[in-house]
DNA sequence: GCCAGCAGTGCTAACGTTAGCGCAGAGATA
DNA sequence: TATCTCTGCGCTAACGTTAGCACTGCTGGC
């Protein structure tokens, strides 16, 4: 590798005045800045920045630790700092856990030896106590998942209102046995969903200790398959289903898909996100779009300001984004019986 | 941040002792190694990886610069790759590129400077001199798309081949309007996969020149949709097509289903790639399979292997895997009096 | 004619870690 | 008792870059 001492000798200087001239030091006279230039370039000089960093500089590598990258919320997310981040020169570490905490505490230490800038973290449910040691040292940002010993600063969306919203128009629609299948409760974002589905189902007059809330591994395809079919499969078959992950939303559609079951007549649902295929996907699904690209925008630049500007303004941060529903043609009220309990209402085109 | 030499202030001993205990060096005694790991805990020391990398140490961070994680192919690689690496302690940089030279060349600059390790790299359609320059002094490995300046390192899938079948598939129906839409020749993938599609054409007796390849950006979902309109809305609208990206068949798809296109009837579709809307997007999507998944996980174990092992075995390395057409329900014989062109068989079931 | 000031450059130390070499003390051997 | 070996540890230089300080000529003011 050339160095500016390679530089210096061949051009019969010091490495002094290379270093000053690469840096456009006003000291150095434009003739030698020049030649030092042409010898750079001629030579293929790089710039070091190990041994920049150790003169206290920082390092230019803000790490996103999340736990897979081919869930499409991270991946647009990724997609995102990396765009705001290109443009002040800062790059993107790519670190997944797979809700692991001890792959996720293996990372932050790597993380945390390389003397990254800042960390970007969307953490596991009970992150490790040495995590959260190594966190403290860097700046970092919390993203959609909260955890409180990871501090205040927060970027995430309104789960609690989201999943409310989504359950409250199948409650409107008329359907009293809805279920739900979303991450566990030990995950902050599985915990506030799971609030707004019973709530949206107590504010509709429904029990909500039906039972009828099935928690699992919320990054698991598979597992949204086979919860799905359990549902279905049981005594009492809901007729509304509120899914509380995007992984768990595509592995439910593939489903249902596979096995005929007639969406909204048999089932009415509600998916989470918006991926390209839910449009297309049977009457076109109804879902809860959330902003990811706004809040991993507003996450990038919150954190480029915090690392470009001298005085630690480190003062608790939150924002958090709504989401809104996208209505399609997934959800119907129910069709059978069912429907007629919802008062009032005539039972017009009853089957 | 906490130093060696704050550890040996600390008890009373030299930093060569510190660094020697930290690295398991046999000619400290049990008890010295046993306080200082004790005092490194306690204090939260973290060894500073830029002044490991001083000492001739190479870093342990591989990059992986790709136009755009979005695309569904890129983040199962940067998947696939971070789950290998992490194994062996090494980590991911990620760098996008979004198909543009210039970014592609101030990310090259950047990851030069860090001294990564090695790079796995999706090339732009030309990169830029100084590109091939600074990529010569990495190890790197070239993915899917093959530049011949950048060495002979690659792996990649045979995209001749692939749209050979997809065409051929066609062919085979009885189609003889077939269009494509794909990426630019100037990609490598881009003027492979025409070649195929072109091929089978020749071989199914059909005249290749008929002005029905549409190419254009191939990350650009919108192009996709675009494009499909131009070619249904044509004087000679086709009644096959044959995709060569996956953005651009998820822009097809999502203007075929708003159109209310009728597939196969009107227009026989093979997609590119496999995502999870694939299969039940309409009829299902006939699509060409390609196992990214298998060609990312070589991709890694060879880098591992290039970069764990000390003798520079840097010969030519080409690995190409095998697409498979994945056969669903948006192809069938084209329907009207096009089908009889296919010489003797009845034309029974027409309307 | 002498000193101040300035432009342009060199010398050197420092960042944190590691490795080569050296050295003290304890025990073994002649 | 004198020498050798071994264990356990310290001293120091080196990696590439940067910044404080010092140095050399030269110009201008008094």
């Amino acid at each position: 590798m050339i160095t500016t001492r390679d530089i210096a000798e061949r051009l019969g200087i010091s490495v002094s005045t290379v270093g000053r001239a690469l840096a456009d030091d006003s000291r150095i006279s434009e003739e030698t800045k020049f030649r030092v230039r042409q010898a750079a370039s001629e030579m293929g000089y790089v710039a070091n920045r190990a041994a920049r960093m150790m003169r206290g500089a920082s390092s230019n590598v803000v790490a996103l630790v999340i736990p897979d990258i081919r869930n499409s919320f991270y991946s647009t997310i990724a997609h995102e700092l990396s765009k705001n981040m290109e443009a002040q020169g800062f790059q993107l570490m790519l670190s997944e856990t797979d809700d692991d905490r001890m792959v996720e505490l293996r990372h932050l230490r790597e993380l945390s030896a390389s003397r990254v800038a800042g960390i970007i973290i969307v953490p596991t449910a009970r992150p490790h106590n040495d995590s959260v040691k190594l966190l403290r040292a860097v700046p970092h940002l919390q993203l959609l998942r909260k955890h409180p010993s990871l501090g205040s600063q927060w970027f995430g969306v309104d789960d609690y209102e989201a999943l409310r919203q989504a359950t409250a128009h199948l409650v409107a629609q008329g359907h009293t046995r809805i279920a739900y299948l979303g991450g566990p409760v030990e995950l902050p974002t599985g915990a506030e969903r799971l609030k707004g589905f019973r709530s949206a189902l107590r504010e509709g007059g429904l029990p909500d200790d039906a039972g009828l809330a099935e928690l699992g591994p919320p990054s698991d395809v598979d597992h949204g398959r086979q919860a799905v079919r359990r549902l279905l499969e049981g005594p009492s078959a809901p007729t509304g289903l509120v899914l509380g992950s995007i992984q768990l939303t595509l592995g439910v559609l593939e489903e249902l898909s596979q096995q005929g079951v007639k969406v909204p007549q048999e089932l009415s649902v509600v998916g989470f996100g918006d991926e390209p295929g839910f449009s297309w996907w049977g009457p076109g699904l109804t879902t809860i779009g959330l902003p990811i690209q706004e809040m991993a925008t507003g996450c990038a630049l919150w954190l480029m300001r915090r690392l470009t500007t001298k005085p630690g303004n480190d003062g608790p941060y939150t924002s958090v984004s709504p989401g809104s529903l996208i209505v399609r043609g997934s959800t119907a009220p129910p069709s059978g019986p069912a429907r007629a309990r919802r008062g009032g209402r005539p039972s017009s085109q009853a089957g």
